[in-house]
DNA sequence: CGCGACGTTGATTTGCCTCAACGATTGTGG
DNA sequence: CCACAATCGTTGAGGCAAATCAACGTCGCG
């Protein structure tokens, strides 16, 4: 079942009981995408902390000139969010849909803040889950200011090997910052050290 | 006292007994550091999580043709690390430096992690802390991907107005992503909404 | 089958970089 | 307190990586 995933992926850091894995079960449900339609779109406020139990999803913005920015990929076992519109409950900003047919485990964020005091090592949990996703994003940044954009595409394969061959190549492109059109420009290069 | 801004800025979040605020105080050790001179470099394991009580820093990586690309300033009151190194007990890849003459409170990892066995709010401190960070580093990767040079220039002055006038143009050239010569071609330009 | 989404390719443009030279300011040692 | 070096911002000429715009082939799918 598919909230095992979920377990398992909290357990890995935190112990907890019987009875505290039945209390968190509680607080979530479960949500199916299909490809392509939405599950948070721009101007929402946004009132669930989500956890991907399966498939895709992807997080992004677009610009005024109606140009799509991907700022994440969550396949499954990953957390997604807009973290500003979660944390302010501001309208949103990014839009969230689905790469492929997904499946969702979503908890109230206010119910989460409930949780936080009935089980305390949750703070331990999402601190450590938040540490990483920082860090990695963090490296992201320093990519995007010092590498050119075929570094980053091999960056990129290397880091999610299996992703990759689930993507189509246009969200590639907009992950690493770049035009659909340069990167198979860029592909179709032969030499450079691919 | 340089301790009590740090415990200030806990207490906001978290509840904190006397006989607490003592023991974390017991761990942390005060370190000043001169402009310019180095905290850590590129290489180093870090070992220790850092408060900034007073002054300003910044970390950035150093990219294979020797030009620094600014990650974070951190004036008073921030906390500043390379994410990764301390997390993974890896070398770092940045390079942490004073922009002003500063003074540092720093806490082992090591004894971070006792504090969070018996101050489990300390959890919910960092979780919050770096919940909050890592939203400001996701908008400000969307930024990079969809707005010109000038439009995150803009935003930074809006967003850090008070830093902006302790900094030197070149390092906030760096942290929006460009070089110093653009950007002061880009500020002697009258028109185009300044 | 036919339509829309996707990738490709080419011609042209542009935002930003590189390199180099030059004042202005700062700071430092004698 | 001055001379000198180092650092910083400015300006100009030229170059390049990546964007833009447009046309076209292909494929998966309703």
């Amino acid at each position: 079942m598919s909230f095992e995933i979920l377990l398992k992926s909290i357990t890995q850091h935190i112990a907890l009981s019987e009875s505290e894995q039945e209390g968190l079960k509680a607080h979530f449900k479960i949500k199916k995408i299909k490809k392509k339609h939405f599950y948070l779109q721009e101007g929402d406020v946004q009132q669930f902390v989500t956890f991907v139990s399966g498939g895709c999803m992807r997080s992004y913005s677009i610009d005024e000139n109606g140009v799509e920015h991907i700022l994440q990929f969550a396949p499954t076992g990953w957390w997604i969010a807009d973290m500003h519109s979660i944390l302010n409950q501001t309208p949103a900003t990014l839009n969230i849909d689905a790469v492929e047919d997904s499946e969702l485990l979503l908890i109230r964020r206010t119910d989460l803040e409930k949780l936080y005091d009935s089980i305390p090592q949750l703070n331990r949990f999402f601190r450590i889950l938040t540490e990483r996703s920082l860090a990695s994003f963090q490296h992201r940044l320093i990519d995007g200011l010092s590498l050119t954009a075929l570094a980053r595409y091999n960056n990129f394969c290397e880091r999610y090997p299996t992703l990759i061959q689930a993507l189509p190549q246009k969200y590639v492109a907009s992950y690493i910052g770049i035009t659909p059109e340069f990167l198979s420009k860029m592909l179709s290069q032969p030499m450079k050290k691919r």
